[in-house]
DNA sequence: ATTATGACTGCAG
DNA sequence: TCTGCAGCCATAA
């Protein structure tokens, strides 16, 4: 697998995150096998691909990391409301709830009491 | 080759 | 809880 293929990789693994769901870039950068590469990962969503759900990638806060300032604000949080995810008042995600672990094979150590919606 | 930058993360104040 | 600083690493100039 080249370098590029790190792109593509983080693109298959954000496809793999269902509606209502969200990942964290170190999340990602830790399922391709360096947790340190989180800022690349970001880079990779830099390119996101109109195939890519980018809107379900998080910062490790449950903040929204996408840059606020592009022209205009990005519609993640929207979507996001629209696929069932509940912001907290201060803009953040319970990642407890809507975190997703089985990114590509993961542990996971899933909680029981994951109540959805 | 070297310096600067960044859609990150974790620890310290 | 929030802000700031340092560590990491690929891409850009």
């Amino acid at each position: 697998m080249d370098k590029a293929g790190f792109f593509q990789e983080v693109y298959e693994l954000v496809k793999q995150v269902p509606e209502g769901h969200v990942v964290t870039y170190g999340q990602i950068a830790t399922a391709l096998g360096n947790p340190r590469q989180a800022r690349q990962v970001g880079w990779a969503m830099r390119a996101c691909p109109e195939d890519v759900p980018w809107h379900r990638v998080v910062n490790g806060q449950g903040r929204l990391s996408t840059r606020p300032e592009m022209g205009s604000f990005s519609p993640q949080r929207a979507l996001l409301e629209d696929e069932g995810v509940q912001f907290e008042l201060d803009g953040r995600i319970d990642l407890d709830r809507y975190g997703w672990s089985d990114l590509r094979s993961a542990p996971v150590a899933r909680r029981s009491g994951v109540r959805r919606e």
